[in-house]
DNA sequence: TTGTATGCGTTATCAT
DNA sequence: ATGATAACGCATACAA
C-alpha cells in the first residue's frame, strides 16, 4: 500500500497524491476530492519513513534526562513532551543516569538518530568541575541545536533556560535571617551550575549580612530523606546550634522535617525549613513545607519554544532565564 | 556523505561498505579495515531514515502513558526506557491525559509512526465502564503488537502484564481485620481493569470475614491528598466511625495521615493506613506509611521482554501476573 | 569474497 | 493543474 496504489485508484500521478497530502496549493477540488476519496477507500497512510528520507528529518526532538523517574525531572520531560506534541515534534525519551561516558555516549547515541534537536534536561550534564568535560554537547551542538534546561554552557548552537536559583535562594536566605536566623544550614546536591548558583545565593546572603558560614553550615548531600536526616541528627547530637534548614531538593527538606519530629524541635519556631522545587512531597509533610518554586512547566516550555524558534531560522537568545518563587507554606515563620 | 562516499574512498563496493556496517559474515579481514578506516576517516554515520525505509523498522517503541509527571507512570516509563534501550530500542514518550478522544488520537498517531510496538503504560487505557469502547486498541494491534501496563483486555496480538492487585489488597484488607479493624475505608481512583480488582480485593476480605460495607466506606476520589482529608473529615464530623483506611494510590493515604494529624487521631492505634504504589511519599508522612508495593519496575522490564519476545516471533503467554507486596511502615499494628 | 542492480515510498523539480 | 522522473541512502538478491 503505497502512493502509487493511491495514484492509480484514483486516476492521478503520485505527484498529485503527494499535493494532496502535503496540502499544497495547486491541486483542483474535484481531483482533491478524488484522491481523498481514493485514500480514505484504501485506508492509506503515508510511509513516514520514506517521507523522512526524502526530507531528513523526522520531526522527532530528543529529551535527555539523567533520571525521569525523578520527581522534578519527570515533570520537566512531562511538560516538554506535551509542547513539543503541539508543534507537531514527537519526542524521544534517553535516560542517562549520572555516569559521564554515558551521558556522552547517549547523546552521540541521538545524534546518530538524525532527531532535529536535543534538549538536556537537568543541571546534570554541565558540570562546574574543571575536571569533567563538556565539550561534548558543544561538539554535538555542531549538528544540531541543543537546549539546557536548567544549566549553562557557552557554544555555538546551544541555548540556555535557567531558572534564576541565585537570587530565590538568596532572597529566601535573606528572609530567614530578618527572621531571626543566626545559623542556617544549607544542603545542596549537585555541583553542577545550577547547583553552584544556589549555594552562591546562600553564601552572599549571609555575607550581606555579616555572616561567616561555618563548614558545617554547607553540606554535599545525596537526594536521599534520610540522608538529610542524619546529617543533622548528627549536628544536633554534637550540639552544633542551627535554627534554618534550606535545602536544594525537597526531598532533603522533608528529612529535616523528619529530623525536627523524631527530636521535637518544634518547627518553626525553634527550626525554619525551605525545600526546593515545590514538589508534591511539599504537600506531604506536617507541617507543610515551605518550598521554592523553580517554574518547572515555565522552563520546560520555554525550552520548546526555543527550539521551535531555532528550527525554523530565527535567532533567539543564549541565554533564557525565568523567576523563582518562594511558596510560603507551614515551615518558615513568614 | 554517504555509503557512496565511504565506498569510493575505500575502494571497494556500497555492498561490502554495507557488509561492514552491519557486522555481515563474509569480509576478509583486508577488506573491513579499509572500510573501517575510510570510515572513520569521512566521520561517516549511516543515514537512519534511509535504513528505516529499506528496513521498514526504526527500532522504536512507542509508549504511551496519560501522565508521566505522575510518580507511579514516571517510574514505570523510566524502567521501560531503560529496558527497551538496553535491547536496542527507542522509546516514543506519548502523555495522552485522561481524555478518551486523546488516547484514541496518540494510539492512532503511533501508529502512523510506525513503531515497532506499543508499550500502554498505567491502568488508564482499558475501560471496564461498559459506556466506554475499548475496541481501539484492539484494532490498533492488528497492525503492530501491543503491550497492556496493569491492564487487561484480550485480544490479537495483545499482552497484558498485571500486577495482582486483588489478592494485594484482599490480604491487606485481611490482616487489617484480623488485627482487630471493624469500619476500614477504601478509597479508588479509577474504574481500570486494575482500579476494580483492587477494589473486589477489598469487598471479597470483607464478606470472608462476614462484614457488610456500608456506602461510605467504597469512596471513589482524585488522587488527591485533599481530597482524601476532606472525605475523611467529613465522615468524622458526622460522627461515621472507621478505624483503617486503605487506598489505591499513596497519595490518599497521605491524606489520611493528615487528616489523623489535625484531628488527633493515633495512628497506628486508633487508625491504620496502608497506601499503594510504595512511593516516596511512604517515606514522607510521619509516621512513614504502609504500602503495598506493585512492583514497577517487575512490571515494565516484563512488559519489555514481552514485547522483545513477540517481535522476534516467539508467542508468549497473553497475562502475565506480577506479585504485590506489602512494605510494612508505622501506619499498620502488625 | 566482492560487485551490480534493484527496491523501499516519498518529495520536489521540471516539463507540459 | 497535472504528470514524468530524479533524487534521498541504504540493504540485499543475485551474479561473478
Amino acid at each position: 500500500m503505497n502512493i502509487y496504489d493511491v495514484s492509480k485508484k484514483a486516476g492521478v500521478s503520485i505527484a498529485t497524491v503527494s499535493r494532496v497530502l502535503n496540502g499544497n496549493s495547486n491541486v483542483s477540488d474535484k481531483t482533491r476530492s478524488k484522491v481523498l476519496s481514493a485514500i480514505k477507500e484504501l485506508d492509506y497512510t503515508p510511509n513516514i519513513f520514506a517521507r523522512g528520507l526524502g526530507l531528513n528529518t523526522m520531526k522527532t526532538i530528543g529529551i535527555m534526562c539523567t533520571d525521569s523517574s525523578d520527581t522534578y525531572l519527570a515533570n520537566a520531560v512531562y511538560y516538554a513532551e506535551q509542547t513539543l506534541r503541539s508543534f507537531g515534534y514527537d519526542a524521544l525519551l534517553c535516560c542517562t543516569g549520572n555516569d559521564y561516558d554515558n551521558k556522552r555516549k547517549y547523546l552521540s547515541l541521538l545524534l546518530s538518530k538524525r532527531v532535529d534537536g536535543i534538549i538536556l534536561v537537568g543541571s546534570q550534564f554541565v558540570s562546574s568541575d574543571p575536571a569533567i568535560d563538556n565539550t561534548y554537547i558543544i561538539e554535538a551542538a555542531s549538528e544540531m541545536p541543543i537546549i539546557l534546561v536548567n544549566g549553562y554552557l557557552d557554544g555555538e548552537n546551544i541555548y540556555c533556560v535557567m531558572c534564576d536559583d541565585r537570587s530565590a535562594v538568596y532572597s529566601s536566605t535573606a528572609k530567614l535571617i530578618e527572621s531571626g536566623v543566626k545559623k542556617p544550614v544549607y544542603f545542596y546536591t549537585s555541583t553542577s551550575t545550577s547547583g553552584m548558583n544556589k549555594l552562591q545565593g546562600f553564601r552572599d546572603a549571609l555575607s550581606d549580612a555579616g555572616m561567616t558560614p561555618d563548614k558545617k553550615q554547607l553540606h554535599l548531600c545525596t537526594k536521599n530523606i534520610s540522608k538529610a536526616k542524619d546529617y543533622l541528627t548528627a549536628l544536633y547530637n554534637e550540639a552544633f546550634y542551627f535554627d534554618a534548614v534550606l535545602a536544594s531538593d525537597d526531598s532533603l527538606a522533608v528529612g529535616a522535617v523528619k529530623f525536627a519530629y523524631e527530636h521535637s524541635v518544634k518547627v518553626p519556631d525553634e527550626l525554619q525549613i525551605i525545600g526546593y522545587n515545590n514538589s508534591v512531597l511539599a504537600n506531604c509533610t506536617e507541617p507543610e513545607l515551605s518550598s521554592i518554586d523553580s517554574k518547572v512547566e515555565q522552563l520546560s516550555t520555554t525550552a520548546v519554544s526555543l527550539l521551535m524558534q531555532v528550527l525554523s531560522g530565527n535567532s533567539v537568545p543564549k541565554l533564557n532565564t525565568v523567576t523563582a518563587d518562594l511558596i510560603k507554606r507551614k515551615t518558615t515563620k513568614f
